[in-house]
DNA sequence: TAGATTGTTAATCGATTAACAATC
DNA sequence: TAGATTGTTAATCGATTAACAATC
């Protein structure tokens, strides 16, 4: 068997989804090549970096050339797999879970919320935008239909462990996750931390005074 | 002079943050006292990397015994700057920017949205929560009096620099920045990136198929 | 005292950057 | 061909973890 892509370092994928939004800006303006250095320029990543990241995934410019702006930037969209729809499930329907399933960048890169849960009695049954809230009980039920594998966490810290394990328990294998406690999760299941409070504290830090 | 701590990593002072969360949490369960090796049950930190965490801000513990829980949050509050109330100006009053400013957590955690901005004449005068929205051109006016040394934008990848050099120019020496560009700050400006597109692009990554 | 646990040094690991032969 | 730029190897840098003397 083989192993072409075998363990990528997590700031490379990181970087990665940043070297892809940079493409689809150039693509957009009818960009045709780019080289690494253009690259460096434009997102503050050295261009070394840029060759070794794209290098755990293969070979994608011409020496002397460059990289083609659409091939590279489809190459890329297939390596992340946000070259296609992805059904999401959303997990709380408060104030942030509304900004995120009302927020157009992440549909437009093809992430789409799917559904939208709750455990509030009064906001069970009434609507999110576009969708229908559900209690979260009936998230395992649902996404046999739905199918999908990547649930985002958007409720209070003491609620998150339990989210997140009827999320597993319904098939979501990748999981965003807004509250700040650390999630238990079994093998195989991804999770990413975004933590509002823990990013102004690292700011703070760099205050003078 | 004397330099206590030169320059303490990032990832440090991201784990700073969670210790210091972890130990609220042990304070407000009345637990007096713990070792590093809890703190790795707590927070899946590996227990040597706690003492090196807390080694660049210097002693904190009593060998044989371990750490003093109220004591220790006290002393990590004063080094992240988060023991003193912080203004924070916010710049866009989307659904981001209304999420943000209506999240309980970042005022029990001493940063208080004093002002908001937007450019869209519609919201200009109209309210965010408690708060009037103002003209970003008004942030430097406004903060003079304010004098907040935050901010966060929350604005369309496409406004965020001119935005970010409004902050500064107002001030601001630290940026949490929600749209998806590289901003160009000066030196001495501190800039926290978070991406919710490149988030679940990494997520994705790791689905099977 | 014996047992527990710290703070710190040294060893390991991994990621970033520089250098350069290959090649368009 | 000469100039530009890649992909990759080697060198550097920095962060994590293990080990242990100090000490409560």
């Amino acid at each position: 068997m083989n192993h072409p892509t075998p363990k990528v370092p997590v700031p490379t994928l990181e970087r990665m989804a940043t070297y892809l939004a940079c493409l689809t800006d150039l693509n957009e303006k009818q960009v045709q090549t780019i080289s690494s250095a253009d690259m460096e320029q434009m997102t503050n990543i050295n261009a070394a970096q840029f060759r070794k990241d794209l290098s755990y995934f293969g070979e994608f410019g011409r020496p002397g050339i460059g990289y083609s702006v659409p091939e590279l930037a489809g190459r890329i969209s297939t390596i992340l797999k946000v070259d296609r729809e992805q059904p999401v499930l959303l997990a709380g329907a408060g104030n942030l879970g509304s900004a995120l399933a009302g927020y157009p960048a992440l549909r437009r890169e093809n992430f789409h919320i799917v559904a939208a849960f709750d455990t509030d009695p009064d906001k069970i049954g009434s609507r999110l935008w576009d969708l229908d809230i559900h209690d979260i009980a009936q998230a395992p039920a649902m996404n046999r239909a739905l199918n999908a594998k990547i649930g985002i966490i958007a409720v209070p810290a003491a609620a998150a462990q339990g989210v997140a394990e009827t999320l597993v328990s319904a098939g979501v294998t990748a999981i965003l996750n807004f509250a700040p406690v650390s999630l238990r999760v079994p093998a195989g299941v991804a999770v990413r931390n975004v933590d509002f409070v823990q990013e102004m504290a690292v700011l703070s830090y760099h205050l003078a005074g």
